[in-house]
DNA sequence: TCAAAATATGCATACTTTTGCATATTAGAA
DNA sequence: TTCTAATATGCAAAAGTATGCATATTTTGA
């Protein structure tokens, strides 16, 4: 039930409702969980009936109502506890990865076109990532400690990427002898 | 369906039973998609409904009969038009990554123990990677198309892991300074 | 001879994720 | 005024994944 922990943890410090924690997951625990909308409405409403989450209804002016979630106590020691249970390795499922053990000189080109893509998409994140990290994390050993975790996921996220970009390019080249 | 695709690409040069789909697996295309023997055996039936996959009861010596699958013209047919198809991006979802944004002086110590728990067997896994690299992918311009495709995805293993160690070093490092 | 290990396959259930659909409010532009 | 976009929430069905349980054959070693 991960995704009710990555919710819960998005709430640590501001009460957030459902519109809000889907459009932040887009730009911050997002990177490392995605979910859609349907998903967290569902799993907000799962948690508050457990009572680890709190809801009130708030009124906007300019806006639809929106129902708010904040931590509850409870939430709280259940989340505290959550991170002392071990984790098992997740693989990341991959299917670019899978499609390239099929690689023929037909698909070479499309495969080249879709590592290119990735390649933009990851640039684009990686944009993202440096202007946070510029921002809120230059100088990681004097950040209070719950935000050096966040620097660590991020830090990850980069490191990755960078990586990413340049195994793209080694990719392309390699493909480009196929397709010829 | 990727875990078809993923079970047929296993199948695209030698017919395999479930048991050895689920072991190769391990040592394989696991790397990047992994699968219990369960999803392995109810996956290759669905297949073999669909007529993607033939089978064929082989009575062994020594052993239990065992059910060994092939590829039909239709499955072959199919998976290369997948490979077409387009990817979106997807995200890695890693619990440890959200159990760092939870990060505090209570759980710094356990959170180190579980990335030396990860670094351990990512250097297991590169121990692996290596071998196989040094035995079969030694100079990539000349391997056949194919194998070009698996060397990529081989080398992405690769070089994302040794990132890996790499991040690995720098967050124990840093929640050194938050376990005082 | 008995137990353990490797080989081999499978069902049932629960959980998670995806996808398609559905609805409502308000602002601002055409 | 009507349409579009952003905000806001949700249901239902399907697909995919994970987990626990169950069973059978044969070799090998104790």
């Amino acid at each position: 039930m991960a995704l009710g922990h990555a919710i819960m943890t998005a709430l640590l410090d501001d009460d957030l409702s459902g519109y809000e924690l889907a459009r932040d997951f887009e730009t911050s625990l997002g990177f490392f969980w995605q979910a859609s909308h349907q998903q967290i409405y569902l799993e907000l409403r799962k948690l508050s009936d457990k009572h680890w989450l709190s809801k009130r209804e708030v009124t906007q002016r300019g806006k639809p109502n929106k129902i708010v979630y904040g931590m509850t106590r409870a939430g709280r020691e259940a989340l505290a506890a959550w991170v002392f249970t071990s984790t098992r390795t997740q693989v990341a499922k991959d299917d670019l990865l899978v499609k390239l053990y099929n690689l023929d000189s037909a698909n070479a080109a499309h495969l080249s076109g879709e590592i290119t893509a990735r390649r933009e998409e990851m640039m684009r994140r990686l944009y993202l990532y440096e202007k946070i990290r510029r921002r809120h994390y230059s100088i990681p050993e004097t950040l209070p400690t719950r935000r050096k975790g966040v620097y660590l996921a991020l830090s990850l996220g980069i490191h990755q990427g960078e990586q990413f970009l340049a195994w793209c390019d080694e990719a392309l080249v390699l493909l480009a002898t196929v397709e010829n």
